[in-house]
DNA sequence: CGCCTTTGACCGGCGC
DNA sequence: GCGCCGGTCAAAGGCG
């Protein structure tokens, strides 16, 4: 039973250590495994939106505008939540895969969550010729780059769903508005609303993302964000997304924004299994 | 006519 | 196996 002598003792040691070694390696390649599954996850980008008193004036809540042009392809009612939640497939090209869901946040309704899955196949809208040197704009004065987007304004749906509904391109935000705790980003997104997007460089799970909400949330309730510059999306983030911001590096800045300064983005980029 | 939304049906995953 | 739930399909109808 015990070892009786010091070579048994000797080879017990080295029993145990090659069976740690072994355990710690089997291990290692199981989390190593589970790794290199996460990596081949498609990710999601959480939006949030803060639309704030503009639900009012609208009608229902809806997917934000952006680059492309989606078409619904479904609906369905979210249990635990008022609010049902909209599937949206990318219509701006035929094949592409990109989709995005839209609902309402179930605990506060000014806040729509658009989550986007898989990635546009094709090129976004070529938004360089007017973005170079972004200016402050006019409300008056739409956006010229939205001419060369193949989004027409029918695509631009009115509909009741969509809660947010401006021609004018995305403000970003200063990084002034960089809380503590939270190194926040902001980007150019393909959304095109006239919104703060806040990219959280939290590693972009659930509950960061909903403990990032529910901290910056309040924050910028109460401290409208003014932007006037960007920066650049330094998350993590695979290269299969990275087209998905693509061509949206410069976007025109817009006094328009002010009156909607009380929206916000919360945005995360959630790993998932493929469906 | 083409593209859109609406909406009920259908399907697959998951937990019990 | 069954029911629940989320996601998708597809037919019908609307709109410009």
């Amino acid at each position: 039973m015990f070892p009786n002598s010091p070579q048994k003792l000797r080879h017990l040691k080295e029993g145990g250590l090659v069976l740690f070694f072994l355990a710690f390696v089997f291990f290692y390649v199981l989390v190593k495994y589970n790794f290199i599954l996460k990596r081949k996850m498609v990710e999601k980008v959480v939006v949030r939106v803060r639309i704030g008193e503009n639900a009012r004036k609208l009608k229902n809540e809806g997917p934000p505008s952006d680059f492309w042009s989606w078409r619904k392809y479904g609906q369905k009612p979210i249990k635990g939540s008022p609010y049902p939640r909209g599937y949206y497939r990318c219509s701006t090209s035929k094949g592409c895969s990109a989709k995005k869901q839209v609902e309402r946040c179930r605990t506060d309704a000014s806040v729509l969550i658009v989550t986007y899955t898989s990635n546009h196949n094709h090129p976004g809208p070529d938004l360089h010729d007017s973005n170079v040197n972004p200016q402050p704009r006019d409300l008056e004065t739409p956006p010229t780059d939205l001419e060369d987007h193949p989004i027409t304004p029918k695509q631009e749906r009115p509909e009741e769903e969509t809660g947010e509904r401006h021609d004018h391109p995305i403000m970003p935000s200063t990084d002034e508005d960089v809380t503590e705790g939270h190194n926040f980003h902001y980007l150019e997104s393909p959304i095109r609303i006239p919104q703060d997007i806040m990219i959280s460089q939290d590693y972009p799970f659930t509950e960061n993302w909903q403990r990032s909400h529910d901290t910056l949330g309040i924050v910028f309730d109460e401290e409208p964000i003014c932007c006037s510059r960007l920066m650049t999306f330094s998350a993590p983030k695979s290269e299969e997304n990275n087209d998905f911001f693509d061509d949206l590096e410069e976007l025109p800045t817009s006094s328009s924004f002010t009156s909607f300064a009380r929206g916000n983005f919360f945005d995360e980029r959630i790993p998932v299994v493929p469906s």
